[in-house]
DNA sequence: CGAGCCATTGAGTTGATTCAAATCCCGTGG
DNA sequence: CCACGGGATTTGAATCAACTCAATGGCTCG
């Protein structure tokens, strides 16, 4: 069990304003799991009961379209908020959530969430501001779709990437799951990557990707 | 200037658990204007002051794209908040929004915001539900854009259309801006409506699409 | 060490785009 | 009221990025 209190990646997340009283309440109302590879955190179509906070590894979140792929929505580290878009709205999880790499998180009860918003009323500030800002990169994401190449997609990704899964050029995703985060296909992505091999900008092995030249990215 | 306690399409919005004292102060602090057809309402870069409320006519909220193409992000019409995305988040504007009919709105001044806010904090969990709700809108819209032709868009658009703006199949919209908003060009939307036009579904004129045959559009 | 999954490559198809030309429609001014 | 000009719409033809499907090769894990 990690106590909020010492909770490092915390500081980085919507919670690093909070004070010791309402982390108490947050510690109370937690509990901590542990997750494998594959592991489901919520199901589409589920209720949500509370929120998930990661502490470490990836977390996938995504939703099986009409033609019955699997389009990954966002991936989620590092003391980033899970499922809270449901919860807040209070509609069913309209996607997936599925450990990609073994995920230690934090599960906060409905009723420890209402309390500590209660307590801070800020709170609810701190949150609107995060998900206006989530909603303007799901803007520039479906702007990027109809307006760039998968190509220039896929470096944008990668360049994300490096900022901020702690990977060491060790992405846990796979050429499908990577297809999916860009809107693409397996096989186009694998185009690509074959390219910037045969120009020396990158190295691949199976699920792990070297960056060789990082300015290629720029441009 | 319109008073908010008589606005009628209040009612709809955001706004429409406020009680007598709130009333007041956004009748306070708010200015009500009318635009003209192609005015702008506010543009990409410049700093939100204050929060939009569309009372009549319609509002496209766009971006320009690297390539220099207007990507419609969203239309608005009918109580709906505009710019408040940015407002939040605190950040410059990040797309423009201009009258596509003659409109009329009010604008909140950014302390009378504050102050309603103050008065009543569940305010903004009212807006932190609406903003969750519009991403997930956003997600589908990506999702959608991956996965479905022009044709299933553009029948998803009609659709949406017929039951919110009050257009009597009369969109104020050129057939680019309905391209647009559906990512995608407009020959090849006008290619669709051409299909459609053989089959009996629907009828055009310039700026005017008449339905036919409404059950087309189910499928 | 083999089974099975994942990645890679190849070949063919297609939905959508681009560019250019022709036509339509609408408001304006004579 | 009608002719005119210019923007929007429509059509045509060619091209292309990305997709599909199928076959092969390579890792990985039991």
């Amino acid at each position: 069990m990690i106590d909020c209190k010492n909770c490092l990646p915390r500081h980085y997340g919507l919670f690093c304003a909070l004070k010791e009283q309402e982390l108490d309440i947050l510690n109370q109302y937690k509990i901590t799991q542990t997750y494998r590879k594959g592991d489901f955190i919520f199901r589409e179509g589920e209720n949500p009961k509370g929120l998930y906070c990661t502490f470490s590894g990836v977390v996938k979140v995504f939703k099986t379209t009409e033609s019955g792929k699997e389009q990954i929505l966002l991936l989620s580290q590092g003391s980033e908020m899970v499922g809270y878009r449901s919860f807040f709205s209070n509609e069913k999880y309209h996607a997936s959530a599925q450990a990609v790499s073994e995920t230690t998180l934090c599960f906060i009860k409905k009723e420890g969430v209402q309390k500590v918003f209660k307590t801070s009323p800020e709170l609810s500030f701190v949150f609107l501001k995060k998900v206006c800002e989530e909603l303007r990169q799901s803007e520039e994401k479906f702007t990027d779709l109809v307006d760039k190449t998968v190509e220039q997609r896929l470096a944008q990704f990668l360049k994300m990437i490096v900022g901020n899964v702690n990977c060491n050029n060790q992405l846990p995703l796979s050429r499908e799951e990577i297809a999916s985060i860009i809107g693409a296909r397996p096989e186009t992505v694998i185009r690509v990557f074959s390219d910037w091999k045969k120009q020396g900008f990158i190295a691949t092995k199976a699920k792990s990707i070297t960056i060789l030249n990082p300015q290629f990215l720029e441009q």
